[in-house]
DNA sequence: GAGACAATAGACAGACCTGTCTGTTACTGT
DNA sequence: ACAGTAACAGACAGGTCTGTCTATTGTCTC
């Protein structure tokens, strides 16, 4: 016992542990090539691990994708809070979310949504739906807050229509290749608040 | 030779043939549960077929996923066109599209996007992926060639705010189990159809 | 130095999947 | 009547997957 780090994280200056180098795997495969085309020996091969470690640390493949999903979901709602903390005016902070959006649509070896993606490869009771109910959940209830500070009579209604452009920006950088379809969801977000406010 | 019917359809009044049960079983069990997760012998057994059967028909498992989804994208143009033909302005036209998907995505055993649902579990040469460019092609040609009639400026960039709301819609009423999406999609779609001409 | 502990490599079981192949049955046109 | 054809049932091969288990190595604390 004593104060030995917790081997579920990194100790203060060591190589990273066994979990994190498994986090890190499977972030990169699971979201390049889907959770389930990537298999149990891929991860643990890129990771550099045994398979023994990874089923004492997560239990099961499910497992495994719950946490990449959760730490996806994590870095996500930390970069929009992030971003927004940098505007004022909540028209600005709704807009600002499009244009993380197109970032995060530009960077090379985008794939979408990971959480619709994983969704729509598990069965529906499986660990990739909740988080992905979780996340949506997150994500409605942001614009939902952003609008009504904005003074929108309907908030529930705009809110609704954001998120549509918030899920088909998402869905056409990835399909079309084209990650000029965040800067053409901003547009008409823009055009949407204007008309309702 | 002669006058027999092709064994790739059925005969005028007899029994469907064993290509068109099995398409039916794939239509069936493939949209409900995934490409990667049914597998040959439930197609055929749910098809009341023998494998051969299959394998004489489509060759693999990818060409039957492929000829699933060529009959749902089929199925959908001719939905659209029969909608379509029932309006006179192109305007009319623009917004009964998301009417269809209204009726669409209300329909018991709703899950989405065939087309992207099955592009998301293939690997990016597959049959699935293919097929899902081209669905996406015409529907952006189709809304592009609507809005010029409507006599919007930049048609363009027009249509493919409304793809992200058709998308969208296209996952909303998935995920979050709300038809209602649609609808909303259908008043985004008015408001920036009218601020634009 | 000794024991506890975490991680290692890798074999193994059991299930599932695609695709091939053999042999049989039923129908259809001449 | 008979040949040709389509479909049938089902075994089989070869591969992949998850998850368990054994046995070994290295490290850290007392």
């Amino acid at each position: 016992m004593s104060t030995t780090a917790a081997p579920t994280s990194s100790a203060s200056a060591g190589a990273p542990s066994a979990r994190e180098r498994l986090l890190a795997a499977a972030d990169e495969l699971f979201y390049a090539e889907g959770v389930h085309t990537v298999g149990i020996d891929r991860i643990i091969e890129h990771a550099g691990v045994a398979k023994a470690s990874l089923y004492n640390a997560f239990g099961s493949k499910d497992e495994l994708v719950r946490a990449y999903l959760e730490r996806r979901r994590e870095r996500r709602k930390q970069r929009i809070t992030d971003e927004l903390a940098r505007h004022r005016s909540p028209r600005a902070k709704v807009l600002s979310v499009f244009d993380i959006l197109g970032r995060i649509g530009s960077a090379p070896g985008y794939r979408g949504c990971a959480f619709y993606n994983a969704s729509a490869e598990s069965t529906p009771d499986a660990a990739a739906v909740q988080v992905n109910a979780e996340q949506r959940a997150w994500t409605r209830a942001l614009f939902t807050g952003l609008v009504r500070e904005a003074g929108v009579r309907r908030p529930d209604a705009l809110a609704a229509q954001l998120v549509l452009l918030y899920d088909g920006a998402t869905a056409s950088m990835y399909l079309d290749h084209d990650p000029s379809a965040a800067a053409a969801a901003k547009a008409a977000a823009a055009v949407l608040l204007d008309a309702a406010t």
